[in-house]
RNA sequence: GCCAGAAUAGCUCAGCGGCAGAGCAGCUCACUCGUAAUGAGCAGGUCGUCGGUUCAAUUCCGACUUCUGGCUCCA
């Protein structure tokens, strides 16, 4: 477990771990249309590639896969061939028959299957196990199965693509092609699933970062390092003050530290030890070592020791927007979710362990909060508690520690999961899981408990008895890195974004060149009030701009002519499609700064019932 | 890192063993306009990098770089 990046696994992880989508009883139900159609899909790729061999092939989420050992690779243009061997499979009406055989019995039938020998050969000897067979084909299988191919709609069905998978997910072992599929019971629904797929398509913040000119990488200067453009940084300005307000309001006091430290630091934090593979080279300053830091709890350990802690002064609470860098394998990068340097908008709680109970209610409520007002109202947490193999702290902490995070989890009436021994061999953590428009499940938040870092550090405090001991300190990442988190928001507004966060709140179009002037003066207006403005004074005609913000997905256009000019007033037509004229030029600075400083994640208009034109 | 696919103008993409293409964006000019694209013209490229095959390579082959989809779901 050590050898891995199980140390600071969770921390680590807020750098980004990739979604995967709520479990839904629906989709329990679908569970053996979705594994007898991978049996399909194995009977027809074994029949047009002789010689192939099989691996697993479960039912997931949305779908399903099979894993093969092909005698030539498989391509994306295959597929179609082996869907259409799965609707004449299908359209056979062939029984799937279950039953059950002696180990030895199976190792014959799968003689020549060595996948299928080796699964045999992690069950237990003297147990039996279960064989399906469907035409030709025969798999060792737990089931369950649809009784016939006719359960299965041979055009509710769809392969989507091919990749590498390692056998067992071990990357020592054979490479492995799998074919991922997804399967419904009606047509109608595959319809429905691919055009949620399409909309996830759409709202890719990739995509969209680029038609929105929010950021960019660049792989010739490096991968997985972000360049925020002048709009995007305009959100992330929007983010940040809100973010350090609310803190400030919420008791935490800022930080900022340093980016690089000398190699004893992480000496004694243990990173050099247990997180060396995602550390970056260390540099040669004046014969010693430096690292670019993938955390910053030591530097806040090291202002924490600055001075003799008192019990009086506790709780402490310290957040930075610290950037990190991490190395990560270039197969895993990925947009803004997965990058090598971000920058975590972190946060350590030292205090008293007769404290801990309190701070982690009130760490648990800010973060609902601020959830809450980017937009995500469906939140589910998910306790870690103490994992069965090496840990340290002792138990009681452990206890006191565990049941402090479930209560606050309780009083906080939100749904919850345990994850018996998940946690970190440090402490147990809280992990929350936001639902975006799509419902997509994002890990996002992380509050864990250390026991680890004080011990090392050997921090301390002086309690009232006048006697030495160890705070409890709790690392928490709240919206994990401002990358991923950007990413997330981007798609979950799919671009749009409130009118609090949009890096353009309204843009002044004047209807002709003639009004240019008035254009300025209404932009001057908007700006004075500390609203993010453009005017949009290019020669082309005011369809076209009309157009373009639409496109950018400006909340507010402010149409200017000969009428708003004469009576100094303004004609909205907002991103919905509502439109609104002869607005006063103080009322419409007001409803839109109201609409800004509300951070309302209603669209602006929408109430009025027109649906955002999309084109 | 590994498997598969991909890399052509700022963007989206077509093409192909024999002169490098389109739309959008950009620039210039004209149009003076009321709620999703006014028109015309111009400019824009070492076809990711290096090597090989060939009379000839953007095209075929190889290596490298980078990107994309995956590498957790267990018979």
């Amino acid at each position: 477990m050590f050898s891995s990046p199980a140390f600071f696994r969770t921390i680590a992880e807020t750098g980004g771990s990739m979604a995967s989508k709520k479990q839904s009883a629906e989709s329990e139900a679908l569970l053996p249309i979705r594994h007898s159609t991978a049996h399909v899909m194995a009977e027809a790729v074994l029949s047009l590639f002789p010689g192939a061999q099989i691996a697993i092939g479960p039912a997931i989420e949305d779908g399903f896969y099979y894993d093969f050992d092909l005698p030539q690779s498989i391509k994306p243009e295959d597929l179609e061939q082996v869907e259409e061997k799965m609707k004449e499979i299908i359209n056979g009406k062939h029984d799937f028959i279950k039953s059950v055989v002696s180990k030895e019995e199976a190792r014959k039938i799968f003689s020549d299957q060595p996948y299928k020998l080796e699964l045999l050969e992690d069950l237990p000897e003297d147990e039996e196990v279960s064989i399906y067979r469907q035409n030709s084909f025969v798999d060792l299988c737990r089931g369950p199965h649809v009784e016939n191919t006719r359960e299965l709609n041979s055009g509710a069905f769809k392969l989507l693509s091919v990749a590498g998978a390692y056998w067992r997910g071990d990357e020592n072992r054979t490479m492995l092609q799998r074919i991922y599929g997804t399967a419904w019971k009606t047509p109608k629904e595959l319809k429905a699933y691919l055009s949620r797929l399409k909309e996830i398509e759409a709202r890719d913040h990739r995509k969209l970062g680029k038609e929105l000119d929010l950021f960019s990488l660049h792989e010739d200067a490096g991968s997985g390092l972000v360049y925020w453009h002048p709009k995007g940084s305009r959100i992330r300005l929007a983010i940040e003050d809100f973010w350090r307000w609310e803190h400030l309001a919420g008791g935490y006091e800022v930080l900022y530290t340093p980016h690089v430290g000398k190699s004893t630091l992480w000496e004694t934090s243990g990173h050099l030890s247990f997180y060396n593979d995602n550390m970056y080279a260390p540099m040669d300053i004046d014969g010693q070592d430096y690292y670019v830091k993938p955390m910053n709890c030591p530097f806040h350990i090291k202002i924490y020791q600055s001075d003799i802690r008192s019990y009086r002064d506790l709780p402490l609470r310290w957040a930075e927007l610290g950037t990190v860098y991490r190395y990560e394998r270039s197969g895993v990068l990925h947009g803004l979710m997965r990058v090598r340097g971000f920058t975590q908008d972190d946060a350590h709680i030292f205090c008293t362990p007769d404290q801990i109970e309190d701070e982690i209610l009130e760490v648990l409520r800010f973060s609902l909060r601020i959830w809450k007002t980017f937009g995500f109202e469906d939140i589910k947490a998910y306790l870690a508690t103490r994992p069965p193999e090496k840990s340290v702290g002792d138990d009681e902490d452990w206890k006191t520690a565990t049941d402090s995070l479930k209560r606050a989890i309780e009083l906080e009436g939100l749904e919850f999961e345990m994850d018996e021994g998940g946690g970190a061999f440090y402490g147990p953590k809280i992990d929350l899981k936001v639902n975006d428009a799509l419902g997509r499940e994002w890990q996002m938040t992380t509050i864990q408990f250390d026991f680890n870092l004080p011990e090392r550090f050997g921090m301390t405090f002086v309690d009232k008895d006048g006697n030495e001991k160890r705070p409890f300190m709790v690392h928490r990442a709240l919206l994990g890195s401002l990358e991923r988190f950007f990413g997330v928001l981007i798609e979950h507004y799919g671009g749009a974004f409130p009118v609090w966060l949009a890096p353009v709140q309204v843009q002044v179009i004047p209807v002709a060149p003639a009004f240019e002037d008035y254009a300025r003066q209404v932009k001057q207006a908007f700006t004075a009030a500390g609203l993010r403005t453009d005017a949009d004074l290019s020669s082309q005609r005011m369809n076209a701009k009309i157009r373009l913000a639409q496109q950018q997905k400006v909340p507010y256009m402010a149409i200017v002519g000969e009428k708003e000019a004469e009576t100094g007033q303004v004609s909205f037509r907002m991103r919905s499609g509502a439109k609104k004229n002869g607005i006063p030029l103080d009322e419409a600075v007001s409803e839109i700064k109201n609409a800004a400083e509300s951070r309302s994640s209603v669209d602006p208009g929408a109430e009025s019932g027109a649906p955002a034109a999309e084109k």
